[in-house]
DNA sequence: TTGTCGCGGGG
DNA sequence: GTGTACGCGACAA
């Protein structure tokens, strides 16, 4: 792993204090630090009580005058209060510690409340622009410079998984009859209540607490643990009156700290608070985050629950046993086998996808000055690079600015250009790798309050250290350890250097945000889009559609893949030196409908769509079936295969072949019968009318419907089964003429950019009326149309 | 049809 | 002592 280097930047990057193995941190307001430490190898965990003095930055002295010459120069050892001043032109700029959070408090406030009309309950109740002021134990890990896992591996945490079954989701009224347990050594473990009385679920709930206590478990995992299970323990036990915590710390139970993501704790005056529980000593770590981190990087998980995601990486173990959510405990209660199958699935799938995706986290919590719990719900750029910014400027010795809410300039976006529509053949795609993390670096543009520049320079070394672990991890062996730790750095440090633009422009939430730096970034943004669309011009092919920071075109027929990557490498070279074009990918055909709304086909015969114009939910699969088909003709140039596809559907539908199925909408109700009944003098929707036509006056919220146009043109509801079977009672009464002009006027529409206006009406002609023009198709090819030609200079 | 608001999960 | 984005569905205008 890589240790702390002895550079300034370094010690913005990595903290400064050696101590290894640190898993856990907890301060309090005594001045007392509590510091877990894995030591004697990995094997054994220790407690050290070490003093800190807790401290708050300020932008003026005045509030401490009233302590005359109680108030004394900072100094190594200094006792009592003591301040000293940063340099530069910062507005907060006195360090003012003492021996105890609460003797802190107290000396500030004094001073504050002579000049605030408001009540001061406490430090953090000063304006942002007066004081700075950080949880405790973050107080502790930038003045000391300590960070979390020094020299530990992933895999040297002791980790716990815990999972709970419920009769059901409010923790008012449902219990916990059992917890999956999945101790570090990875040994599942059930427990479970002896019956249904509240005696048995206190059983429960002290066995569980005992059993952590014996496991004593660095970090509990699990998935959603901060949004279901946590809340749901620490509810059970208030009803119950029974004691529950899951830290290390005696008598600290289970505290709560504020979070976005959060449960509502109770409302305040800009929305709900929301708070996560806390348990000091132990990481309390929550997978979903991962998750959520991780398909926003990706983009390709089918859904954020446990068993979608578990499949989809390959998680799921052998005989995977599922058992759906609202079954759990009526199964339990007559095949109780099969929920412990369930459950001990659960827990080994969580551990799995901690391993998997907590990397990320764990690797930051090696750096930034946060607890490794907070560091795995963060937001990257308030959540991560301020607090490093935060630490970097008072080992600097540096004023911070105060807070600024901007000067009312808007945030300018990235370029899209449309240069055709229609169809085209051989397209490639190419795109600028990591754009505007490359223009930042590239003309160190950082934003404006940022003296000391520790924002690029934190930037200029995880892309360093992102292309170091890649290597490392490419070169390590597969499912190896070490590969582990290389990918993890690799993924934290993209999530870092890709939110540092968003960092720029986050007027008012992040400190040193700067509107115009990443105006001026989304500027050379669009400088390079063009430059590299002009250059690509230049060279013969034809430009289709460009936005932020790829392109797709036309190349000239002859040209093979080795041809399309060197003209690629060409225009890269025209580019500046950190700013690289890529190869992304080549296409038989594009069909370019609207900015954002395209068809491609694959050389391997694979279709994409994208775009709502080609992907809607709410499209009747009628039509969706329709338009794959037609479009898949109309890319292969296949003019007449389009009409025979149009044809052959309107035919299906007039003679009722198509299942009424295929031309339902899904519909979920949202409105009660007491609302639309309220609201149906007002506005007729097709789902209720349904509902109502079928005789129905009662339905649930929630429930999802699948309703038709009927051939009287009223709304009917269709009785679908979980599976398809086609039905013997399938009433196939559905509004043909209404059907028809659906697929006209809203899905063969959307290939209209493809044909010249004669083409299309000769294709979409009346399906019995033989067309006149049948023959002339054959002949016919796809249109592509250039648009006006103009690469707006920026 | 076209903007906005809120959600995504857990038993 | 708190702030992602993206794509989609629901709802209102």
């Amino acid at each position: 792993m890589t240790p702390p280097g002895a550079g300034v930047e370094d010690a913005w990057v990595w903290g400064w204090d050696p101590t290894p193995g640190i898993v856990s941190v907890w301060a309090d307001a005594d001045g007392r630090a509590f510091v877990w430490r894995r030591t004697n190898g990995i094997a054994a965990v220790a407690c050290d009580e070490v003093r800190f003095r807790p401290w708050v930055l300020l932008a003026s002295m005045a509030d401490l005058a009233h302590l005359g010459a109680r108030l004394q120069p900072d100094a190594p050892g200094v006792r009592g209060i003591a301040w000293r001043e940063l340099d530069g032109d910062g507005a907060l700029r006195f360090v003012v510690s003492a021996d105890d959070a609460r003797t802190l408090s107290a000396a500030v406030l004094q001073g504050a409340r002579g000049r605030h009309a408001r009540r001061l309950a406490g430090l953090r109740d000063l304006d942002a622009s007066e004081a700075l002021v950080l949880p405790l134990e973050e107080q502790y890990l930038v003045a000391s410079g300590r960070t979390h896992f020094r020299d530990l591996a992933f895999d040297d945490l002791r980790r716990l998984q815990l999972d709970l079954e419920t009769t059901g989701l409010d923790a008012d009224r449902d219990r916990i009859f059992l917890v999956a347990v999945r101790n570090p050594d990875g040994r599942a473990v059930l427990l479970e209540a002896r019956d249904g009385s509240p005696d048995a679920e206190r059983d429960l709930l002290r066995r569980l607490a005992d059993h952590v206590r014996a496991e004593d478990p660095d970090v509990i995992e699990n998935h959603n643990l901060h949004g279901f299970d946590l809340p749901f323990l620490v509810r059970r036990a208030e009803r119950l009156r029974v004691p529950f915590a899951l830290g290390r710390l005696p008598g600290a139970g289970m505290l709560r700290r504020a979070a976005r993501r959060g449960i509502v704790a109770a409302e305040g005056a800009d929305g709900p608070l929301r708070v996560r529980f806390t348990a000091p000593g132990r990481e309390l770590i929550d997978t979903m985050d991962a998750v959520r981190r991780h398909d926003f990087a990706t983009r390709e998980l089918p859904g954020h629950g446990l068993k979608a995601v578990a499949r989809h990486l390959g998680l799921a173990p052998e005989g995977r046993e599922y058992v759906p959510g609202h079954e759990v405990h009526a199964v339990y209660l007559r095949d109780p086998e099969r929920v412990r199958r369930y459950a001990t699935h659960d827990v080994e799938e969580v551990a799995g996808l901690a391993r998997l995706l907590g990397g990320a986290a764990f690797a930051l919590a090696r750096m930034a000055p946060r607890r490794y719990e907070r560091l795995a719900d963060a937001g990257p750029a308030t959540g991560v690079i301020d607090p490093m910014l935060v630490r970097a400027y008072l080992r600097a010795g540096r004023a911070l600015p105060a807070p600024y809410d901007g000067d009312g300039t808007v945030h300018t976006g990235a370029a899209l250009h449309l240069f055709a529509t229609g169809v085209a053949r051989r397209v490639v795609k190419a795109d600028v790798a990591s754009l505007y993390p490359s223009l930042m670096r590239q003309y160190r543009i950082g934003p404006v309050r940022d003296g000391l520049g520790a924002f690029l320079a934190i930037v200029d070394r995880m892309v360093d250290l992102r292309l170091a672990a890649k290597a490392r991890g490419r070169a390590a062996p597969p499912a190896s350890a070490e590969r582990h730790e290389h990918e993890a750095m690799s993924a934290a440090m993209k999530l870092v250097i890709n939110s540092a633009y968003g960092y720029l422009g986050a007027v008012g939430l992040t400190r040193f945000h700067d509107v115009h730096a990443a105006n001026e970034v989304t500027r050379r943004g669009r400088e390079v889009l063009s430059l590299l669309c002009r250059a690509l011009d230049q060279r013969g092919v034809t430009l289709l559609e460009a936005d932020t920071d790829g392109v797709y075109f036309a190349v000239p027929e002859g040209f093979d893949e080795a041809a399309e990557r060197r003209l690629v490498a060409e225009v890269d070279a025209l580019l500046p030196e950190r700013v690289r074009l890529e190869f992304d990918g080549r296409y038989a055909a594009m069909l370019s409908h609207e900015p954002k709304n395209y068809a491609l086909l694959g050389y391997d015969g694979r279709l994409v769509l994208r775009g709502v114009a080609f992907r809607s939910s709410r499209s009747e699969p009628f039509g969706e079936a329709f338009l794959r088909r037609a479009a898949e003709r109309l890319l292969r140039g296949d003019v007449a295969g389009v009409r025979a596809v149009y044809v052959e559907t309107a035919l299906a539908l007039r003679a009722r072949e198509l299942p009424t199925r295929s031309l339902t909408n899904r519909v979920r109700l949202t409105k009660t019968p007491e609302q639309y009944a309220a609201t149906r003098g007002a506005r007729r929707e097709l789902a209720y009318e349904a509902l109502l036509g079928a005789g129905r006056t009662v339905w649930s919220v929630g429930e999802r419907v699948h309703v038709y146009r009927h051939r009287t043109g009223a709304a009917r509801l269709l009785a679908v089964p979980d599976v398809d079977e086609p039905g013997a009672d399938d009433p196939r009464d559905y509004d043909v003429g209404y059907a028809l002009r659906q697929l006209r006027g809203t899905f063969a529409a959307r290939l209209a950019r493809g044909l010249a206006p004669d083409a299309f009406v000769a294709v979409f002609a009346e399906p019995w009326q033989p067309s006149l023009f049948e023959l002339a198709l054959r002949t016919t090819a796809p249109l592509l149309t250039i648009l006006g030609r103009s690469i707006a200079e920026p």
